[in-house]
RNA sequence: GCGGUAUUGGUGAAGUGGUUAACACAUCGGUUUGUGGUACCGACACACGUGGGUUCGAUUCCCACAUACCGCCCCA
């Protein structure tokens, strides 16, 4: 093998890209459904949209981002995830504008490129499906947001979901509790993992997420995010829950759950399912959250924002085959025999897809018995036959696949007596 | 970036330091003239990821690299 794709990498092929539609068409339509419109944005955008959306102490801006400089010198990455994109084009085009319907509300689908690691359901190019809502902070949106995301799953046939929901609060908050978090963890910095060391630094909510089984125990006694909120943040926290409560969504609450990106603030989520496609180990396949800040920090006005995003490579791992309604259906497959009805073929299978059949033939010169089976094959619901003494009398042959009956019409209206035929 | 395991045909795979690299599936052809299944017969590895090394000789041993999978980090 002389060429091999790079490192992370994955050829969708035919057989697995019909999945992919699948899926994408069943969120088009759920999406729809609430009112979310299409956005297509750059694959790759200016570094300093990432970096400042991301925020710099981010592992994604850290190590994983692809970037590079172009002929002209620009610094370029590919895009790492698709909020900051979509930002970034809510703000340059101006959609907060008095024109706009708000909230506004924009779905996607795509690649997106990290430099890491590929494992299971993870790779450098990967695929997200997302979707985001600006311009309304209010906490019904969020419930929204939550079962738009669980509405899609489930049309999937997604089920066994485990919706995590936290608050970090609004800004004043979390200041209170970052402070709150430093003066617990510094006390034992030296008992920490090196990572959890230069977290408590830089970002001392990741110390809850950490994995390390010594600094869980430090963490277990860790001082919550919801004995930090102000009132108001407490009152939008409850009120959040309760209407989930209206909709019968089981949560739970994870006061330890927290984002790899600077701009979330109040509700975030996750969903999280365990299933033996990942050896029975509960993963996260949907997250999202509250990004108030995050439009005024690319320029915009100050504007409140939210959305989630979804790994479409995991999701593809958790659908079972009988999830996905595909259909590959072949109307016709024309058997020739001799070279007049070679010849005749073409126009024969042109007319058949004008009139909307879906038809093909061998290409390959094979005997009769040999295109008969590769209609079998191919699951073919008709074969029409054609051959010299067809051709003379203007006739074909179409033969009912599944039942073996076969019926001498028309050539002349061969489209016109498969219709007929098919009733 | 760190650690572990793996890498033989279209697929699943067996196997050995040395004449023809099992077996199965799939595919193609045939079993007398233009019809799908089954059965039977036949065909099907420029050679065992790439590059070095050890050896009289390596697909089999050693090293490096690449890729895949698993774990860490991180994340969807």
């Amino acid at each position: 093998m002389r060429y091999q794709k790079p490192k992370g990498t994955a050829d969708i092929l035919p057989g697995e890209s019909e999945k992919w539609q699948y899926v994408e068409s069943v969120a088009q339509n759920v999406f729809s459904r609430y009112r979310f419109s299409e956005i297509r944005t750059p694959i790759f955008e200016s570094y300093e949209v990432f970096e400042r959306s991301s925020g710099d102490t981010s592992d994604i801006v850290s190590k994983e981002m692809y970037d590079f400089k172009d002929k002209g010198d620009r610094h370029i990455a590919l895009r790492p995830e698709g909020t900051a994109g979509v930002v970034r084009a809510y703000v340059e085009n101006k959609l907060y504008g008095p024109e706009y319907q708000r909230p506004y509300k924009v779905w996607y689908k795509g690649p997106m490129f990290r430099y890491e690691r590929p494992q299971s359901g993870r790779q450098r190019q990967f695929h997200q499906i997302g979707l985001e809502a600006f311009g309304s902070d209010s906490p019904e949106l969020d419930v929204e947001i939550i079962s738009v995301g669980l509405n899609f799953l489930n049309e999937l046939g997604v089920h066994n979901l485990k919706v995590a929901i936290n608050t970090l609060g609004d800004p004043e908050s979390r200041e209170n509790y970052h402070k709150a978090l430093v003066d617990y963890f510094t006390p034992f910095k030296d008992q920490l993992s090196d990572d959890s060391k230069v977290r408590l630094e830089k970002n001392p909510l990741r110390i809850l997420d950490s994995k390390d089984e010594n600094d869980k125990k430090f963490v277990a006694d860790a001082p919550s995010i919801l004995d930090y909120l102000n009132d108001a943040s407490k009152e939008r926290f409850e009120y959040l829950k309760s209407l989930l409560d209206d909709l019968d969504i089981n949560y739970v609450v994870d006061p330890t759950m927290v984002r790899g990106l600077d701009y979330y603030n109040h509700t975030i989520f996750e969903f999280m399912v365990t299933d033996p496609a990942f050896n029975n180990k509960e993963i996260t396949v949907l997250a999202g959250g509250r990004y108030n800040g995050l439009v005024e920090e690319l320029g915009g006005k100050s504007e409140p924002g939210i959305g989630f995003g979804l790994g479409m490579e995991r999701l593809m791992l958790l659908l079972k085959d009988e999830d996905i309604h595909v259909e590959n259906n072949l109307d016709v497959y024309l058997v020739t025999i001799g070279d007049s009805a070679e010849r005749a073929s073409v126009k024969i299978l042109s007319n058949l897809r004008r009139a909307g059949f879906s038809a093909d033939k061998d290409y390959l010169q094979r005997k009769t018995k040999a295109q008969f089976k590769t209609a079998d094959r191919l699951n073919a619901k008709y074969t029409v036959t054609i051959g010299d003494a067809e051709l003379e009398n203007d006739t074909a042959n179409v033969k009912n696949m599944a039942t073996g009956e076969q019926v001498s019409v028309s050539l002349e209206n061969l489209a016109e007596e498969l219709k007929k035929i098919e009733g």
